[in-house]
DNA sequence: AATGGACATAGATAAATGTCAATGTGTTAG
DNA sequence: CTAACACATTGACATTTATCTATGTCCATT
């Protein structure tokens, strides 16, 4: 079974951002709307859009409209697919320091 | 305790490149030399040269001489990092899944 | 229908990134 | 000591990225 590096640097690249990594956490505790989201940081409201954009097509995070809203949250088949990397590169570690 | 969600970023970085991110893995099988894994890729020596140094940088990678070649290997610290972070993540996807 | 609020899109831009060719630096062999 | 080899550094360049302002779109309220 040949690994696909492209995906796995997808997710990284998804995650490779102190903005987009810290709103991946928050999402963790739970859906947010985007104007929550974007009180907890300096940026402004197009800025947030295209870090949202690329958290979404990532597959890690979930957008849906709420009425004038959009509420964000985890998309766990996204997650599924990071935590079985995460597994991949967990089972590593221990070969390495066997 | 806050999170330093810089150096997650930073490790996120290191392999948000599908070069880096398959090197990294290569070196999850154990030490390698530099030309050993240019032999891997189509990049020219400077490149890999310069992904190397990103690979040292972020902690995760040991470079050291070995006479002409210099040998390549997983970092332990680093890693033991990089895995407290993928716990922390994957403690949050249990949490999420609840 | 008109207004206003929440978000997305477009266009511009500065900074960061990945790549190469050319060159520099160490190390070993002869 | 010199030549050859392995790797690092430099400078140039095209591409990508993160950010903003300005504007568009969609929805709800009036």
């Amino acid at each position: 079974m040949s690994k696909n590096y492209g995906e796995y640097a997808m997710f990284m690249k998804a995650l490779a951002d102190e903005t987009r990594v810290k709103i991946f956490d928050m999402l963790c505790e739970g859906e947010l709307c985007a104007c929550k989201i974007l009180e907890d940081f300096k940026i402004t409201q197009p800025t947030l859009s295209y870090h949202m954009k690329i958290l979404c097509d990532s597959g890690l995070v979930n957008g849906r409209r709420d009425g004038v809203w959009m509420k964000y949250s985890i998309n766990e088949n996204g997650l599924n697919s990071l935590k079985n990397l995460f597994d991949n590169i967990g089972h590593k570690i221990v070969k390495c320091n066997k």
